[in-house]
RNA sequence: GCGCCCGUAGCUCAGCUGGAUAGAGCGCCGGGCUUCGAACCCGUAGGUCGGAGGUUCGAAUCCUCCCGGGCGCACCA
């Protein structure tokens, strides 16, 4: 880690700015800390004399010599220069950064905040099987989590089951209308059959029953009214679906290291009135009105603010634009109300709290989820809610709602909770037109640029799918290459690098990039890939495995022994600054974390783990450790790879995927 | 019409709060396995950073306008 280090130099010059430059301590300008564009520059640049210089009214060339001789000692720093252009380079002192890494003795920063934060993520339709949009929803959303437990704050993963709405409605119209089935005979073919699976089937054919013969409609409202009514055979099917296909899902999830603390279900907020309590409050506050005139007559509504909407034109302000539906005229709420009710419970704002029952055991840990029958209350249930920061990751699309959201904080006098409710949207996953070619679509090449996935027509690779192609392409070659490993093993292997390849190429988009999924490059294993990076550990950790076997050296063993090596191997030659290059570089990875959480792009930590990986697979090709005979120069070696090994495992851990010993 | 996003090498994309010579992967071409695993490495070619103005000592990055593309703007969720 870098950071306690950048903290350090930035206290240092925090200090000289108000004392030996005489600056109030509310001037001082932001000290940004950036990575020279080349080694010999130095290690940590810092520009901050070009910001003094229109203060200062001096040449940023003469503020940094100024600084640098006001400087004085910082522990871990070895020079500062002033570079010609007026950077401040600072030079750390190399051996004594790796040894106290390797040795475990450096604190990490506290994280600036203690408070819990709630990432709600995944929330998937349960009404059908996941498919690739879904799954750049939950790899953002449970990388988002690692990062935050990283920084080391506590965090409560939510998933969000919408059982009420016209998806799983939909569903239930199929089984009784179209396929005439009863719920045994459901039941009977979800123990039979791929449930998911099934389901997406059926859901594409009820969309085109429906286009047939737009009366076929009426069934959905007939379902959906016999759902909220309770008690009959309709509401009980569509529970039993929604159950069934949360199930899939968590197993697909689990696949990909994905899992959760809370699945909230939409059902429990109406059945447990939180919608009630939500709805007396926002009339309370005045935050919704009831519309009286026009096409909205009868509805309560929400007045959307908008900061900055240009001026309306004389005469062409249409009120009703304005005005977002929270309870229709029939009296019944929309789902914006439901997830207003979520969110406020989610800060601890409702009064109200859900009852809880465990929903199943994934690896010995109880996960539960909300209920609104009390007899279910298990002995022990975690404090859920109560959040100091929320995260709701759904992409872009949702981001006109999302804003509402964040409004109805906002008005309620909720300033703070509407201030740490953050939306983190990203871009839709859409199909490549080879791909769609491929799933038997006909595509106009004149058309959009890409082809827009839709689980109503049934068009998207399913997850599921997805990760049996790639776990069936990799378990070929680990057998190919490893002819002694057993068919569990190499298929264990296989499993760990097709979530490596899928996740990594989920994360290593910036959010705001649609992705044109192309099956093939997904299905890639070489340069910019997953098992690009696992590949780097498995060699980095064959090193240390011929180490121990040949002369009984482990890790600890070559950091006791740096004690007394000579500093030349990483201090000095174009050999010593590759091999400090590469150590810093894995030091940085704390520095990314933060970069990633506080712009949501975490993207930059797949980019941070790629880079460190190619750098470590050149210094591996150039720099043997085995075959060097001076025995300085191997164990500093032998050091860095050791501590690039443990930084790059944590990237990748941090995007969910596993390192194979060997593959 | 209004709002948000995208436009950088043949293709897919990086480029952090403006900063030191615009990068990577794939593809192309040419090298490197008597191995610490070639799922790798090294090298060549390839860019008016969509366009035009502006701010600045300095702009791919900030501002304005324009062009091209995507997505939102329901008494659906």
């Amino acid at each position: 880690m870098i950071l306690p280090i950048h903290a350090a130099i930035r206290a240092r010059l925090h200090e000289i700015l108000t004392t030996t430059f005489g600056l109030a301590p509310a001037d001082l300008p932001a000290i940004a800390l950036e990575l020279p564009p080349k080694r010999a520059f130095g290690d940590v640049a810092v520009p901050v004399a070009f910001e003094l210089a229109k203060r200062l009214k001096k040449a940023p060339r003469a503020i940094a010599q100024e600084l640098v001789a006001a400087l004085g000692p910082i522990a871990g720093v070895t020079r500062v220069d002033a570079a010609p252009n007026g950077y401040l380079n600072f030079f750390l002192d190399r051996a004594t950064f790796l040894r106290a890494r390797l040795e475990g003795t450096v604190a990490p920063l506290a994280p600036s905040d203690a408070g819990k934060v709630i990432v709600e993520h995944t929330a998937i339709n349960p009404n059908k099987a996941a498919h690739i949009g879904h799954l750049r929803n939950a790899a953002l959303g449970d990388t988002l989590v690692r990062l935050l437990r990283f920084q080391g704050r506590p965090v409560e993963v939510q998933n969000y089951i919408d059982d009420t709405g016209v998806q799983v409605a939909d569903v239930v119209v199929g089984f009784r209308e179209i396929e005439g089935k009863t719920l045994a005979d459901v039941k009977q073919l979800a123990d039979s059959t791929r449930f998911d699976y099934t389901c997406w089937d059926l859901y594409a054919r009820v969309g085109e029953w429906y286009e047939a013969d737009k009366a076929n409609l009426a069934k959905r409202g007939e379902a959906l009214h016999a759902i909220e009514e309770g008690g009959n055979e309709t509401a009980e099917m569509g529970a039993f679906i929604a159950d069934r296909i949360v199930r899939c899902h968590l197993k697909t999830m689990a696949r990909l290291n994905v899992d959760y603390d809370l699945l909230t279900w939409e059902g429990d907020i109406l059945r447990l009135k939180f919608w009630s309590t939500t709805f007396e409050d926002l009339k309370r506050r005045k935050a919704i009105f009831l519309q009286t005139e026009g096409k909205l007559a009868g509805c309560w509504v929400m007045t959307i603010e908008d900061d900055d909407a240009p001026v309306t034109p004389e005469g062409e302000d249409d009120p009703e634009q304005r005005e977002k539906v929270i309870v229709r005229s029939n009296g019944v709420v929309t789902y914006i109300g439901k997830d207003i009710a979520n969110q406020f419970w989610k800060f601890g704002l409702l009064g109200m709290d859900f009852r809880y029952r465990a929903f199943t055991e994934i690896d010995g840990r109880t996960l539960f989820a909300t209920t609104s029958d009390a007899s279910l209350a298990p002995a022990h249930v975690p404090p859920f809610g109560k959040a100091s920061a929320v995260y709701n990751v759904i992409d872009t699309r949702q981001a006109y709602l999302q804003k509402l959201l964040k409004q109805a904080l906002a008005t309620m006098g909720f300033q703070n909770e509407a201030a740490h409710s953050t939306h983190f949207a990203y871009e839709m996953v859409a199909l490549s037109h080879a791909t769609a070619r491929e799933l038997g679509y006909t595509v106009d090449p004149d058309g959009k640029p890409f082809v827009e996935v839709s689980g109503r027509k049934g068009l998207g690779v399913k997850a599921d799918d997805l990760i049996d192609r790639l776990t069936n392409t990799a378990q070929a070659e680990v057998a190919k290459r490893n002819p002694a490993l057993s068919a569990d093993e190499s298929r264990a292997t296989a499993e760990a690098i097709a979530v490596a390849a899928v996740r990594y190429f989920l994360v290593k988009f910036t959010r705001n990039k649609v992705i044109a999924f192309d099956i093939d490059e997904a299905l890639s294993f070489e340069g910019e890939t997953g098992p690009y990076l696992q590949y780097a550990v498995a060699r980095a950790g064959n090193i240390f495995g011929k180490l121990r076997e040949r002369e009984g050296l482990d890790e600890a063993a070559v950091t006791a022994a740096l004690a007394t090596a000579d500093l030349a191997a990483i201090n000095t030659g174009e050999d010593g600054d590759e091999l400090w290059g590469l150590v810093l570089e894995a030091g940085r990875l704390d520095d990314v974390v933060d970069q990633a959480v506080r712009s949501l792009e975490l993207s930059v930590v797949a980019k941070f783990a790629f880079s460190l990986a190619q750098s470590f697979s050149a210094f591996y090709h150039r720099q043997p450790i085995l075959k060097e005979e001076r025995r300085d120069v191997r164990l500093w070696r032998a050091a860095a790879v050791a501590y690039v090994r443990r930084q790059l495992t944590q990237a990748l851990d941090l995007m969910g995927c596993d390192v194979p010993a060997r593959m």
